[in-house]
DNA sequence: CTTGAACCTCTAGTCACTAGAGGTCGTATC
DNA sequence: GATACGACCTCTAGTGACTAGAGGTTCAAG
């Protein structure tokens, strides 16, 4: 019996271990099979062994899931977006405001992050450092109470990662 | 038996119940109990029915924390801070150095947040809708490769809440 | 045929909370 | 003093979007 996928018939036919797809689009192995699991990028053939074998629509999908993840639409949004994409009749309006609700969702963010920028500019230009913790004026701007644009706890994030 | 704190007493001696703190502070009850878990705040003492009553330093060490998670210092970092702000004769450089971190990091956030906006944007603009998602400029600039301002999956954040 | 990288599944961990179940406490009113 | 009822307690699990690891199997080259 041969076996049913080999290198050479691989490269024919662009089915790929799920390593290559990774390599080609930039998204870790395990993100890919996380997608799968979530339901984002459908569940490829098997090897005989049991392995995924990905072709040219899963590498095109999992392009698009990037670039859409890249810009920040969040995952459920995605889903609304990849069921658009596979229904070429419709009209696109619907993608239109999805795009649009994301942009504004980014320039709030702007906004909000420009407003903390100015206010931890205004506290580290407060104190030129070499005093004593008790005079500082830094930590005590971090002490004083404030009412400015305090955002409810849980919904932010500013200071992770980029 | 009198009870150790009555409402009188509290009102006197300032002790509160996490309530109360919570809605001085804007912190949720929930949110408070996690910050001692974790150590953030310091664990109060207790009534005898087991329940706990804060005092003026709790207050003000969780306006501090509020106003620090505010400006977005991950709790870790805030650790830190919290710990120079118990120490009033060490000299604050460290403080400003953590405080000059967050800052550049809230300026890399905006950087590439408007990155995010331009491309966004341009891609709003290429369609006007009314195409059948098929001929979309905006289904085709999701689905096309990008090699730009890519950053590892899972590191970042740019489409969820405020 | 043997090696070893790549693959598989499953579970748990990340961050900073948030929500809920199921039970106890405190106090105001009767 | 009994009762009601909100506020409080602990503990566990869930969120988003992955990431990391254990422990085992498969593939393809030499
Ligand atoms: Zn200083
Ligand atoms: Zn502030
Ligand atoms: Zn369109
Ligand atoms: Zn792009």
């Amino acid at each position: 019996m041969k076996r049913a996928i080999t290198s050479d018939a691989a490269a024919h036919e662009r089915v790929i271990a799920i390593g290559a797809l990774a390599a080609r689009t930039g998204v870790k192995v395990e993100t890919i099979r996380y997608y799968e699991q979530v339901g984002l990028l459908p569940a490829p053939e098997r090897s005989e062994g049991n392995q995924r074998r990905y072709g040219r629509r899963h590498l095109e999908r999992l392009a698009f899931i990037r670039h859409a993840r890249d810009l920040g639409f969040p995952v459920e949004t995605l889903r609304g977006l990849l069921a658009l994409a596979d229904r070429p009749d419709m009209p696109c309006d619907e993608a239109h405001r999805i795009a649009a609700r994301q942009l504004a969702d980014v320039r709030r963010k702007i906004a909000h992050l420009r407003a903390l920028e100015a206010e931890l500019d205004r506290i580290a230009q407060s104190c030129l450092g070499g005093a004593p913790v008790r005079d500082c004026a830094v930590i005590e701007a971090l002490a004083k109470e404030q009412r400015a644009d305090s955002v409810p706890l849980g919904k932010r994030d500013a200071g992770s990662a980029c």
